[in-house]
DNA sequence: GCCTTGTGCAACTATTTGGTTGCGCATCTG
DNA sequence: CAGATGCGCAACCAAATAGTTGCACAAGGC
């Protein structure tokens, strides 16, 4: 019934949904390739919860990590970003409709 | 940091991340607004249990309800649906750089 | 008024999740 | 080589989630 199938795309937005993840994902946008080490730097959260969330990102294939020598390097995948978003795009097209019947819910028959 | 908070938004993005959740919004944007029952009829899962979802999907304001006599309807409000598009597509303004890096990655210094 | 239908609430269970600590191993650096 | 640095398990824990069942209550249809 689509494309990217819904379990990927679930996994995603999943991913995306946790505050600290998402943090995680604009630092990387903004920062380029880091380490989960330097990304723990400062943080309130111990560097072990920082690579948990960091495998949940790459699970959703969102983030991609490299080895290099003794650290490896995490960096986001636009094309995951892409994807989801093109989904929100998608739907989109049924949304004039949504919005004819919100005013209708609130009328009502 | 955001107009939309961070926590927010993340808040959507993880009402969206479970496939039966993901599955009522593009169920209740086609169809319209529907209720509880009625989204559970045919279903695996149980009335309860797609109550729960709505619930999140409320709390997330992706969903409104309305009660109407005996029944109450469900409809997806897009506004939600848009911020978070527009969340992606804001952070889209990094992808060219982000691009770039996954290629310095792969070829590394 | 009675039966049906749709909702709401509560209790309970199993699994997932977000987080911790501790430790061993690999890899640079002086 | 020796120490520092960074990573990768693994065990463990508390809280949140996804789901169930059971039952009571309200609103319509006949």
């Amino acid at each position: 019934m689509s494309n990217t199938s819904e379990r990927e795309l679930a996994g995603v937005f999943a991913a995306l949904g946790d505050t600290t993840r998402l943090a995680l994902v604009t630092r990387l946008l903004a920062a380029g390739a880091l380490t989960a080490t330097s990304l723990s730097e400062g943080q309130a959260i111990t560097r072990q919860a920082i690579v948990k969330h960091l495998q949940v990102l790459v699970a959703a294939r969102l983030v991609v990590h490299e080895r290099h020598g003794k650290e490896v390097l995490y960096a986001v995948d636009p094309r995951r970003l892409e994807e989801a978003r093109a989904f929100l795009t998608a739907i989109a097209e049924g949304w004039d409709k949504a919005l004819g019947r919100l005013k209708s819910l609130v009328e009502a028959p």
